[in-house]
DNA sequence: AGGATTAACTCAACTCTATTGAGCTATCAA
DNA sequence: TTGATAGCTCAATAGAGTTGAGTTAATCCT
């Protein structure tokens, strides 16, 4: 979220149902297919109370049935599960350069993606491209715009006037004041904006390696390198929403202390390459180099270890995830490669006998990772229960 | 909590009334004295909603009417505050050679406080010696049983099996198979269990100098160093209760790389003063030490100052608080050097224009603080709204 | 086989809360 | 003094989940 302002809300009548919809379609999305009787004992309410809901949801068009499904005695189960086609998410990805966009479905699936070159950072010429855009993958996908549920934008962080500024990857100063109201009524949907990472983070929870775990942190490489943590569904945003600024931190490389993001970076791996006169623009230029073993590639990658150890050793620690997922726009030969060279920590509340997932994964990668986490935001926001405006 | 396991629970009409009783009382705290029509417009229920809960809440007597207030036109509003003795919260902090026990009252203030010997650190030991205390504590300060709302226990963590192990500081193993549902049992009240540095944390909030914020971070000195983060009102305890094991991040010190907690914890000042043959084993005998400048100990506080201001910059970047703040086990004197010794990085998203506290605050300190956060949870707990069990 | 048992689910009556709208009261301002 | 404003109460209403009895369809046991 922009602003991290979670008002305390009072429950009635009509803000019980809502979240209790919430409830019981975030146990049909985690379990796949479920039976009401069961998405009522894991929540508490009643039967009763599940079928007048699951009804509902039918109507909506969230959901659809799947047959009985016998599993032992009794009367065998209706089960239900969600309907891909009954909600769709818009995505938006806006770079100094370039908007990114994405429709995803109610399961996450990407129904439509495209990108378009930004004529200049200004406010309108980039509202006119994402509309643009929008309604081009509206029609591309037969999407029909009333099923649209909202729209993440992923935008550079951090917010507000901080003492960190991303020297060119920055927009105009239009992006400083409520930019979430601006998009919202240009689209005419519920807006969140977020930052890559978190988006990032929320991706993998939807379509990803993290389906099924509540608490966990994404490592992103995005222009820097970015953090996106999530604890019980919800991402950890902050006071101001820009927890998760891991490029700064300092961490030993080589004997002397270093920001993370001078060593572990896409920005990084381009400056050691340009010393050697190489260019590497895009991800499969550093697939390339890699499948190529070029020599500062290489020595980037053993410089990088150090630092990134250091730097999972602290996430760890500080957040304490069922695992830690490494992703973003970097190829995943490169991914794999930074993995298998990372020395995970001894001393570290990771390191736990009853573990039942690696301590470090490999997440969904490339350029377009930060847009459908922006889309997946909206759809992981339709599924978290909350009585909170 | 013990396990982080926040199943989403359903919301039903005996469910919405705790949760809005708790949205209420939580503002009759924030705001010291409020008005009923106050009150509903901050929680966006209907004035009525708001009347029927106050009258419940003034029977139970968790609150009390302090006239009317006239403030411009219409009808004075009636003001409501919290009844300090309306409710009292149980605070036990076991040591492996002492028991510490605190009541709170429901403004936070502290009835009665005191400490004992352990025998032997075994179940029946402890839980013995804890009874005793707590009779001792209810008898010396006429606090009714029956308005206990709840204990806070605070025990060494991290909780489960994991790679670290403070060697010396550990329980036996019967701490680490639900001692919740035991000391529940024994206490006969609703128990929660938390690590000292989130309970301090806590204890900010409810009395300390984090009243008002929601999101902060406390670096807390107990025998080692510990980290806990309030985002939102609520701890950040991680996917097992471990987050913010802070003291074994790596971070630069002369040069090389260490983990914080070998330059910045009780153990570590104590080790340094050892190799000069002076023990320290109580915080006067640190503030004796400050007084008279002893070099080994400012030798301490200037070796301190580098991996410090290196943990501030983490937590700075990593969690966005509002302020971050030092208290614990260690004098003031000490606490307000390192303060003054700490290099608030430049790179920081803490580095805001628009900023109204400090970036570094010092907390309440001395031996209790824990003990008294560990009640402060369940006050915590009882003002936190929530339609999840 | 065939009855007993188990479990999912529906129906209708009921209960709990919050909302609605009219009406009363006390303060300020003109 | 009068009108406007704002806090608050009362009684009726409405929305949601709960309760408990009853139905259906499997498996288990004799």
């Amino acid at each position: 979220m922009f602003v991290a302002s979670d008002i305390t809300v009072g429950a009635n009548a009509g803000r019980a149902r809502s979240h209790n919809r919430q409830v019981v379609l975030d146990r049909v999305r985690t379990a796949g297919r479920v039976g009401r009787a069961e998405i009522a004992r894991a929540s508490g309410l009643t039967t009763q109370a599940v079928s007048n809901i699951i009804a509902d949801l039918l109507e909506d068009g969230l959901i659809v049935e799947q047959g009985r499904h016998a599993a032992g005695r009794g009367l065998p189960a209706v089960q239900y599960a969600l309907n891909a086609s009954g909600g769709y998410a818009l995505g938006v990805e806006i770079r100094p350069d370039a908007v990114f966009a994405a429709v995803l479905n109610l399961c996450g699936e990407t129904v439509a993606a495209d990108r378009r070159d930004l004529a200049s950072p200004d406010r309108d010429s980039v509202t006119e491209t994402m509309l643009g855009l929008r309604d081009h993958l509206l029609k591309a996908s037969g999407t029909p715009p009333d099923r649209l549920l909202g729209a993440g934008v992923v935008m550079p962080g951090p917010f507000g006037a901080t003492g960190i500024r991303d020297s060119g990857s920055e927009l105009p100063s239009w992006a400083e004041s409520a930019p979430d109201h601006w998009f919202s009524e240009a689209l005419e949907l519920p807006v969140v904006i977020e930052n890559d990472a978190n988006a990032a983070a929320i991706a993998e929870r939807i379509v990803g390696v993290a389906q099924g775990l509540e608490t966990y942190a994404f490592i992103y490489f995005g222009s820097g390198i970015g953090l996106g943590v999530v604890q019980n569904g919800r991402l950890i945003t902050g006071a101001h929403g820009n927890a998760g600024e891991i490029g700064h931190i300092p961490v030993p490389a080589g004997g002397e202390s270093v920001p993370l993001e001078s060593r572990v970076s896409r920005l990084s791996v381009q400056r050691a390459l340009a010393g050697a006169g190489i260019t590497a623009a895009s991800v499969s230029d550093l697939d390339r180099l890699y499948a190529a073993r070029t020599p500062e590639l290489m020595a980037w990658l053993d410089a990088a270890a150090e630092p990134l150890s250091a730097a999972i050793a602290i996430v760890e620690n500080l957040f304490d995830p069922s695992t830690v997922i490494l992703g973003g726009a970097m190829p995943d030969t490169l991914l794999d490669h930074l993995i298998g060279s990372v020395t995970l920590a001894e001393t570290s509340v990771a390191r736990r006998d009853d573990r039942t997932t690696a301590r470090l994964l490999r997440g969904a990668s490339g350029r377009m990772t930060a847009t459908l986490g922006a889309a997946a935001i909206v759809i992981n926001h339709a599924f978290t229960p909350k009585i909170a405006a």
